[in-house]
DNA sequence: AGAATTCTTATTGTATACAATTCGTATTTT
DNA sequence: AAAATACGAATTGTATACAATAAGAATTCT
């Protein structure tokens, strides 16, 4: 039973990281032992391991005495996020350009299918599992124990924020969506040619997008009233 | 005795982590549960838990059915080391430059009296603590929850390779580690005047005299031989 | 009634017992 | 004798019981 047992673990694990990097776990809910020991048939123990380890790993927040609770998204996220973003996938895109192994080449083309078959047919969670394993496979291949770290914390904000600021409805976000899809190629094409620089510039434009995306939602286009129409009340 | 208790997991906690950067645990070293819960007076449940936190932040390994052990230094450590500091310590300063309190820079200014103090009369040990101290704090004053993951990271194997690259008895070596104090002093005042462009530098500089030091000790200082002497042999 | 305090309940933290796996050793087999 | 297998001891993983803390409800006091 420990194939099982272990597997348990793993699920749980598995099941909290994708819960917290869709929203289905929202930032700053707490999570309850009780429940979830019974929901995974997993004891408390193993439970409050993982716990741990995802704290560790900047998922969860873990309070003394006071259970745990997904990482906060404050009002400077969006800041540092930005602004830290690009130098650190910067480095990771031109270190994979540097390192990728073929087998990871291959993996890295099998996700970027996996992300477009989640845009034609997948949920938005789906999207967004499908393009952080995209980017989780670059980290593999830069193979850099210090900058991953914080690449891994980046790539779990950056799931939350894509899930916030996205609206499938909006014709320019869908847009947008494309175009990512098409970096992404470029992504794979520079590797391959062991392009740093390329790989770099690209890690650059694919975070210009992100913040794009997040304009194009928090500023929406103007509604289309004729001039000297009755004013709308500001808002804020 | 809950504080008791909880003092013996912060015990625990603080214990490892300074054993693992002064070395007296070595990397690759394996922690045996049973012993550690014995001498912490600690059941093995809590222990385990800080064991996953450790992990978490880089102190430690966790392998599936075969405990843990202290995380690793492999021949790829000093060049991944050298390659990813200055940017994330670029980085680091900028921000503290840009964003450290009143209250911060009191406490770096401690931080710096305690290193200073460590040089004088301290161990090696005594002096890596204190100075892993001095840069954690230029870490809080960065504040980015993207960037502090690598940056402590980093910081483990900082203390690690400075352990492991010092003979304290080598003149050049004291000379070095005087100009690291200096170093810090101009740390000090970069972030004071908000300069984050010399913060920016004082970064690269103190790594490239960390990398300096690794040089004395991988290259010694040829002997005093006389000229017409046996050739010795180039190394590298 | 409002504030403070005590008591109850729910949740978190720890210890211990037990199950499962690994590792070293001894035995068997070729 | 070398390799393979099987056994046994030591270590790791999990469940459960219990202790300690925090949060909320009820009571008391002013």
């Amino acid at each position: 039973m420990t194939e099982a047992a272990k597997s348990k673990k793993t699920t749980l694990y598995d099941a909290l990281k994708s819960d917290v990097l869709t929203l289905k776990l929202r930032p700053g809910e707490d999570l309850d032992e009780a429940s979830l020991s019974e929901e995974y048939h997993l004891s408390r123990t193993p439970l409050r391991e993982v716990f741990r380890q995802l704290a560790g790993e900047g998922y969860l927040d873990l309070r003394e005495n006071r259970g745990a609770r997904v990482s906060e998204m404050t009002h400077t996220t969006l800041r540092d996020f930005f602004l830290t973003a690009p130098m650190i996938y910067g480095a990771v895109l031109r270190l994979a350009a540097k390192n990728a192994t073929q087998s990871q080449i291959a993996a890295l083309e099998t996700a970027q299918e996996a992300f477009k078959a989640a845009l034609r047919s997948g949920t938005s969670a789906d999207r967004a599992i499908a393009n952080n394993r995209f980017h989780e496979i670059t980290g593999d291949m830069a193979d850099n124990v210090y900058l991953l770290p914080s690449f891994h914390r980046l790539l779990i904000d950056h799931s939350r924020i894509s899930m916030t600021f996205y609206r499938p409805a909006d014709a320019s976000m869908a847009e947008n969506v494309a175009t990512a899809s098409d970096q992404h190629d470029q992504i794979i094409a520079a590797i391959k040619q062991s392009d740093e620089a390329a790989a770099a510039q690209l890690a650059i434009d694919h975070w210009n997008l992100s913040r794009d995306q997040i304009e194009l939602f928090v500023m929406p286009a103007g509604l289309d009233m004729p001039l000297g129409a009755a004013p709308k009340s500001a808002i804020g």
